[in-house]
DNA sequence: TATAATTGTTAGGCTAATCTAACAAATTTA
DNA sequence: TAAATTTGTTAGATTAGCCTAACAATTATA
């Protein structure tokens, strides 16, 4: 059985590899500071986890997952993701504050209870945040991605990656304080030009249908409405 | 805050102290068998407990709770009698279950979450065993006692004491099977000469009116219900 | 009350997970 | 491509919690 802080390690590389949208490999460094520890902390466990075949890693190399450990990884997902949907749908949590517990909550060792939460929770497929839950066969359905421009008006989405990877493009995206993870929502379309109109953090801006469509984001109300 | 396992001996120094029936002081070796490690290791403990303030421990002493320290325990005690109510009444565990789950859960760092779940379980009063669930501010109902003899017909009950103690008495007892926190069932009332016909460990005996006098016990039954 | 048994303590070690400081490899930049 | 920067590694130390083995105090028993 793993530890807390093994459990933790395999987490973080799970999200910086398999759900990254820009990686899949993680430098030590990287690793370190998701998890708020020092480089050559991480550096030790790196090799412990090498040796019970859990990760890929070589001296002076980037790590991912073994199919062992990506396995382990989506179980603590999966619970993490529960007990969010959990605290958010019994236990009248907000949006934000359910992280934070779940942090706890992800690492509680008991297959029959995680299960039993799932089938009281009515067998839900995405979290709070619109995640997708693994199932109890660590089958995780990944979020469908499509671009802004084909996005519905009044929808929320989530920012995954961009299909031009130009400084040029990178550096207009950034200039709308436009980030990977960060949630756009399409207020309207201009019937004149087709111009969309966006709001990113508060802020609203307008985007042409050619910068739209470069933009790949997962939408989140989809997500969240799939099969509920 | 407290360490996952400082929390194990304040929880376990409650039990042996305040919730027991025998003793108001606990030994070390005492203390390091129920939770399950060496007396050396329970000795460090009990010196840094007593620095922190959370115990009163004298070297060769037998050793108590300070104020502060039960107001830990009491809420970790609250804490794994909610978990335990949850689970067994919207989880579906059993009876049995629900201590082994409990024992995790009990350590989860979250004011809010354990009074949302409070709430969410429309503030039970016991947990599945019958024992009672101190509130948010920390008091703990104690089980109303009894003696065996006005106990209910049909009730099941708790032994947590004697009245007589001798050794003729505590021996006769014991040839019944009767011991500290065995649960007794009483089955019925001989109208004739009176005598109880109670059930311990799926063995039936009748025992007379007064040594059921002499038997000091909680009712299960009453306890779930008090306030239900 | 002397001896035996029980109970409690200490010293010294071990492991997991962390750190700092020094260093080495790899990558970027001029 | 040489120098500067970034990234990754190692050695050695620390802390919490546990252990064993030796010992000391207390309590029970003859
Ligand atoms: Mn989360
Ligand atoms: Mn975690
Ligand atoms: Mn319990
Ligand atoms: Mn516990």
């Amino acid at each position: 059985m793993l530890s807390f802080t093994e459990e933790n390690y395999l987490k973080t590389l799970f999200q910086l590899t398999v759900e990254s949208n820009e990686k899949v490999e993680a430098g030590t460094n990287e690793i370190a500071a998701h998890l708020g520890v020092k480089p050559a902390s991480a550096n030790d466990m790196l090799k412990k986890l090498k040796d019970k075949k859990l990760i890929h890693y070589e001296k002076y190399g980037k790590s991912t997952l073994t199919k062992e450990g990506r396995k382990y990884a989506l179980e603590i997902v999966r619970k993490h993701r529960l007990w969010e949907t959990f605290l958010y749908e019994k236990l009248e949590f907000s949006w934000d504050e359910v992280h934070e517990v779940a942090e706890q909550l992800e690492h509680i060792q008991s297959k029959k209870l995680i299960d039993k939460l799932d089938k009281f929770l009515n067998y839900p497929e995405v979290d709070p945040h619109g995640d997708a839950i693994p199932n109890a066969k660590g089958e995780l359905e990944i979020s469908q991605r499509k671009s802004l421009l084909e996005e519905e008006i009044g929808h929320a989405c989530k920012m995954v990656g961009v299909k031009d990877n130009s400084a040029a493009f990178l550096q207009y995206v950034n200039s709308l304080g436009l980030s990977i993870n960060q949630t756009i929502r399409i207020k309207a379309r201009e019937e004149f030009d087709d111009l969309l109109e966006i709001e990113v953090n508060g802020k609203k801006n307008r985007v042409s249908p050619k910068f739209a469509e470069n933009i790949i984001i997962t939408c989140l109300e989809c997500n969240r409405l799939r099969k509920k």
